[in-house]
DNA sequence: CTGATGGGTTGATGTAAATCAATGCGGTCA
DNA sequence: TGACCGCATTGATTTACATCAACCCATCAG
């Protein structure tokens, strides 16, 4: 299998493309679809006025070497249930987030799929030895990305080294979520995953960036199905549970996805291993 | 909590020292009583005549270089069932497997464990943003370790930029590795957890240093509460699964800790997902 | 308007794995 | 020598969750 973004086709750097779907629920049936806007050449002001820098791994760029940043990203909009990194396939490009929610999978050959993590604004993607991705990763809503190349990514590391000291600060932050997440799934009961996710759900929107979440209200952008696939649960059982958080005065499940934390005590009661 | 190294107790560098038990099953009911061997200086070749070198990390520090090592080193042997990280406790080292193997776990307050990894010779420990340990680590058998101060490990990472690289790598591995036992843990049945254990067991056997297992023929160091607890599942399941295997033909089951591997293929299919 | 479609909730039923329980076996210690 | 303990195996029973199924409600295309 070729690479997902192929060398010899890959767009001018630093010019806007969009992959679009053509059918929103299809997942890599067909290549994406881009579309080059811009004309090419580079913005010098690209990076510095990015909104994600602050708590991105760019943050470690001095100003005056922004320009060498922007140089080599490529910004990408991809549309909702758009996937953009295909599990196996030849690991070409890393990925920044900069907008919008992606969720980070790996499937068994009968369908059977596991959310290992969703991504969120400033988020890095694509850490691994490996020359192929070891999951895959799909557009919740609308998303924007910035792209690098691997090569490219390479000189970057080598003439910022505190990039790469960051880079090791995002795996290690990852290693110990991910070590949350086994102690979940092997361990926890159906409503302690759900109410783990409530919470850390809130704690990220109390992160630097995105819109911080008043009064617990939360704007989850998942639909059942991915939150399920993240607690290692079905459909049923997460909206089962929702519903008796609500009956227990826990949280208000609004219309659509909107969920409100009425008793953060309770959850943490709850979370933290009491049945 | 101080630290469970704490800078003012420490032994003088590069010397053995020794954690021992007082009751081989107890778990830091008490700090690790340490045995200083040896009688300080610095040995230079304690890190070149080190046998898991070439596998670990300190494989990209040059041989000229390697005393700068061997000068911020500690060995350390751990007897059998001693816990030597505390999860929360503050992280004031590094450490790296020598030989043995190690159990990392994080546990729920009423005393649910999940086993997030097994820790071989040549694997790196403590790799954590933060400054207290998310994970804790005992001595399946009697193990040695490489320790590291933190703070020496930062010196050692300003002088070797290549360490850093490496370590990076580690991290990405394990990320993958983590992001396989997610999929495990929140989508796979029972024996399908056993068989992608028990040919995890089998690739890490094949890397190098360990003894190559031949014939099939693995020993596994845990004990099957362990193996239940790396799986999320409970002794009796993991017992009856490898019984049901051992009836199937896929395994034979020895005396104490001895697996041997029949049918590869049949596991194979098993751990792919197929009931 | 109308049928199709995707997402969500709730109820009835099934089942894989947990729990409870008994037994054996090889150390170790008094 | 016998009592004890940790570890493992196997059987009987329970249960938390999955599965199967019905239904509601938006949205959207024709």
């Amino acid at each position: 299998m070729s690479g997902y973004f192929g060398a010899g086709t890959r767009a001018p750097e630093s010019e806007l493309e969009i992959i679009m779907s053509d059918m929103p629920s299809c997942q890599f049936e067909s290549r994406p679809r881009r579309i080059v806007i811009g004309s090419g050449g580079v913005q010098a002001d690209f990076c510095a006025s990015c909104s994600v820098r602050p708590t991105s791994v760019c943050s470690v760029i001095e100003p005056s070497d922004i320009s060498r940043l922007a140089e080599v990203a490529v910004e990408t909009i991809i549309s909702p249930g758009r996937g953009f990194i295909e599990e196996g396939a030849p690991a070409t490009d890393f990925f920044n987030v900069t907008s919008g929610t992606v969720k980070l999978f790996k499937a068994l050959p009968d369908g059977r799929r596991q959310i290992t993590g969703f991504a969120a604004p400033g988020h890095f993607l694509g850490l691994a030895v490996s020359d192929s991705y070891a999951f895959g990763a799909e557009a919740i809503d609308t998303v924007r990305v910035c792209r690098f190349s691997r090569e490219k990514m390479g000189e970057l590391l080598d003439d910022f080294p505190k990039l790469e000291r960051r880079l090791l600060e995002e795996a290690s932050n990852e290693l110990v979520a991910a070590q949350n997440q086994m102690l979940l799934l092997g361990r926890k009961t159906a409503r302690e995953r759900v109410a783990s996710f409530l919470l850390d759900q809130m704690q990220a929107g109390l992160l630097p960036g995105q819109p911080p979440p008043s009064g617990g209200r939360l704007h989850l952008p998942m639909t059942r199905g991915d939150i399920a696939d993240y607690l290692g649960l079905t459909i049923e059982t997460v909206s089962r549970t929702l519903s008796w958080m609500r009956a227990q005065g826990m949280i208000e499940v609004g219309k659509g996805y909107a969920i409100t934390i009425v008793s953060t005590p309770k959850l943490e009661v709850l979370a933290a291993g009491n049945s």
